[in-house]
DNA sequence: TTGAAAGCGCTAACAG
DNA sequence: CTGTTAGCGCTTTCAA
């Protein structure tokens, strides 16, 4: 004869000091492992007298349910990555923090990946990131490599490039176009009245793109200087930029031609050491020099002069992002798929 | 009779477009699916022949691992978790790049939380930090609440708080004393003659203890300042320090007493505004005024004049932590719990 | 509304 | 060295 089943059919004890599980709550609580999943994601499909049962149990013994199991189940997991190309004194930051913030608000977890500029390490990171299956991956700038295209257009994940524009985008994107950048920052100058116009700029894609159409642009409007862009010096410095590059970079510049009167610099940062170079040599901004930077960061207002600068909204393309990558894992249909959010001349003291 | 067990007992058919799994590469390449994984993860211990077939496979289809079940069945997640206040403006940004770098060195990826300044979603951060099972937290800064320290203890993950000193660490611990940061500057600002010495400071706990320690260091070295700290006046402001908030910060200052020669800053990005402010009232730095910052940004060094900051290495926080974590991890015992990677008193020009 | 069964894709543990 | 078995902790699916 066999022995009866014993009515608490020797639930694998649950040893004492082990994280708790579902069917740690279900017991106590006295219902199913799915009423407890159920009422923790979704409370109204549950009846009160079970929902509050759960919750009471839940607070009582700290149980968290694990998210990598929920992930693997129900093939979401709540996780978002995020990659840009540093993290460091960099003008992504506004954009990152907004992500992390409008993904937190809904539950959504930002995972952050650095691939370097030189995309060393992008390979390495890609896999790092389709592995872990997020529900979402948030680019800085354009895939350009075709080998990461078709890893990430194979894994199947929502893909949002940001800050750029391109007419093939592996998915959704959110960004602005660096040309138009170059040629309203050009405008702008000349109509100013600026005549020996340089840029300052990292030697990455974006830049050099918004250089070619800013030099473009400001031989097009002074016809005087010929067809030559070299007729625009251009002092290229590494990434990431900083105040150093800016003052070494006027240097520079000012080497190459004294006669310089206007500097467009590809971030506020290093157009702040473009602003503290000219102080140093005795040089007036805005009178003698105007100078424009790229980002609007924070301390750009407070500077002295108040740095006239292009208005790039991270915090728009962040949340943008976060919602476009929200909507599609919650299978909403996703309107447009391709968003300009533009950018603002900010106009300061330093031109 | 009974139809004869096929050899290959239909696989789940490997629908065409399904991300493919270990079982579809273990039958591609004529191996048991716990073969695929020991190929992939370790190497070594897997025949040449097995591990090449393999290797052809996961190229061929791009294959690529699933990591929410790897975790799920490994209990390694090979995720650590990173809380800042914030992360825009931020002198934690060098800490996070380390750390990053360090732990994508070894396969892990961070996750990044951020908890506000004013701990109001602290709560909800540290539910979806758990619920992931990360191999690692990294708090910045000391956890103070009990409730979140008894709740990282029970999830039994690693903990490394930074960026700060404490007797009763949750865990394992890397920092520096904002005491003797008080003490030191105030030392070095008294030698140095400065006679009306004030301070602009975060409103944030760790500021507050780095300054009654400054006030009481001055006191004591400058006895006809009497006993009370008031004679050491202290500008509080707002989380997150901007540039803005020295300028404005100085202004009040010397509202309040006009004769101040010296001022200590609780960010670097601060002790910058007080250079410009003080540019811009016509006070020579550092014959009128000393400045000193805290964190040493890269931009420090590049100011006019260059700024003595007091340097806490955030690259050493970083990579330690990583290392306390994935040792941990890995099951090698962690010797030191507690690091002081101290600090250091740049002096530059702006004193 | 609630529950039971059957995996999600991987790896620990043990046998061969 | 290689394979088999049995889950990890959750949710999907279907039946009650």
């Amino acid at each position: 004869m066999e022995k009866p089943v014993s009515k608490d059919p020797a639930p694998r004890k649950s040893r004492k000091g082990a994280t708790p599980t579902v069917r740690d709550v279900a017991r106590l609580a006295g219902v199913a492992p799915m009423s407890v999943s159920r009422a923790l994601n979704n409370p109204d499909s549950v009846s009160p007298d079970i929902l509050q049962r759960v919750r009471e149990v839940v607070d009582q013994i700290g149980y968290v349910p694990n998210l990598l199991a929920g992930g693997l189940a129900s093939k979401k997991s709540r996780m978002v990555a995020a990659v840009v190309p540093t993290i460091s004194g960099s003008v992504f930051l506004e954009m990152v923090q907004a992500l992390t913030d409008a993904l937190a608000a809904r539950g959504y977890q930002l995972m952050l990946g650095q691939a370097g500029y030189e995309n060393s390490r992008e390979d390495a990171l890609l896999e790092a990131i389709i592995g872990r299956r997020p529900d979402g991956v948030v680019l800085t700038g354009i895939m350009r490599s075709e080998q990461g295209r078709r890893r990430l257009l194979a894994s199947g994940i929502p893909v949002v490039e940001t800050w750029d524009l391109t007419d093939s985008p592996i998915d959704m994107l959110v960004g602005f176009s660096h040309e138009k950048i170059g040629k309203a920052v050009a405008e702008y100058l000349v109509r100013r009245g600026r005549r020996k116009i340089a840029t300052i700029s990292a030697n990455d894609e974006r830049a050099v793109r918004r250089n070619r159409q800013f030099a473009d642009a400001v031989l097009a409007l002074r016809p005087e200087l010929g067809m030559d862009r070299a007729a625009v010096p251009t002092c290229i410095v590494p990434a990431p930029t900083t105040l150093g590059s800016g003052r070494t970079g006027l240097r520079e510049l000012l080497a190459h031609d004294p006669a310089i009167d206007a500097v467009f610099c590809s971030s506020d940062m290093m157009a702040q050491g473009v602003l503290l170079e000219a102080l140093a040599l005795g040089i007036e901004v805005p009178r003698q020099l105007a100078v424009v930077g790229l980002g609007d960061q924070a301390f750009s207002r407070d500077l002295l002069p108040p740095l006239t600068t292009v208005r790039i909204d991270g915090t728009a393309i962040g949340t943008t992002a976060a919602q476009l990558i929200i909507d599609r894992a919650e299978g909403k249909p996703v309107e447009e798929l391709v968003r300009d959010v533009g950018f603002i001349i900010v106009e300061r003291g330093s031109t």
